[in-house]
DNA sequence: TATTGTTATACTCTATAACTATA
DNA sequence: TATAGTTATAGAGTATAACAATA
């Protein structure tokens, strides 16, 4: 379907559908904010700080790195990373290993200890969380299953 | 339908079903966490620091509250909220006023200009997840608008 | 005397600048 | 000379303790 105007739509369908994008990008983002929220208040460990957390995090998807390479990732300067890095080695959640053939660079890696942890957080928050999706109907449930591979495709992008 | 041994499911359904709630809340829940971080990416104001942003998204959802009631709700202490409040006054985006009838109480309001400025915030945000929606078909839209309202629910609970 | 809000001071976290070691 | 990492020092942000005003 084409119109003379050149445009794919007439402009009151056009209105009406970026009406309707905003208002569902405006319900479901503050769905997924709350939620987010919410999750977040599960996790309470407080043994570590939010930087040292968020560093574990990282080398847990990617795999080792480089004290430089975890402060871009983390948007913070390597002389901070070196602090928070500092203190997780103290607390061998990490290790610090000389890089194979360049003498300068520094592979840090997680403690089997640190894999151990992020796993206990993850489990505990999913806990909460499945508790209540088995108060949901099976509809609902599907209607989510569906729904969480949609929202990852939309993070990524 | 019911059992026996006094149980709704015999052991294997029991096992099956708390498996698959088990998957699906981690799905549900890696989706949402990155979704919300990117979604958080979007905001990227950098005028304010993220106490500022946190307690005119409290007085917004709230209202007028007294500084010590704002401090509860960030979890932080009346001292850290007195300095947060008064560089938001300076900024021109809170009103301390005097409580009518008890003379020790402040109540802190937002000023038109921080209404803007949080609209507008939000605003962009959703412009961005809108764009991402208009590329989704509209049955994925569907699932979304269906998952939304679920979402909220859960966060409630 | 108890409570609200603020000021004074200390601690934590991150940043910039300077330094050391390796390429 | 350039780069990776660390150390030295300074600047935000929050906490505890002390203070002033009101109930």
């Amino acid at each position: 379907m084409s119109y003379a105007n050149g445009m794919a739509m007439p402009p009151t369908a056009v209105r009406a559908a970026a009406r309707s994008h905003a208002e569902l990008a405006s319900v479901l983002r503050l769905s997924v904010m709350r939620l987010g929220r919410r999750l977040r208040k599960e996790r309470s460990d407080e043994s570590l700080t939010p930087s040292q957390m968020a560093a574990l995090g990282t080398l847990e998807r990617h795999g080792p790195l480089t004290p430089r390479e975890l402060a871009e990732h983390e948007k913070i300067q390597p002389p901070s990373m070196t602090r928070i890095l500092t203190g997780l080695e103290g607390l061998g959640l990490i290790d610090r290993a000389p890089h194979p053939t360049d003498g300068r660079q520094v592979r840090v890696s997680l403690t089997p200890a640190a894999r151990q942890m992020i796993q206990e957080d993850r489990r505990r928050r999913d806990a909460w969380l499945a508790r209540r999706l088995r108060e949901l109907t099976a509809a609902e449930r599907e209607t989510l299953e569906a729904a969480a591979e949609i929202l990852g495709r939309l993070a990524r992008s």
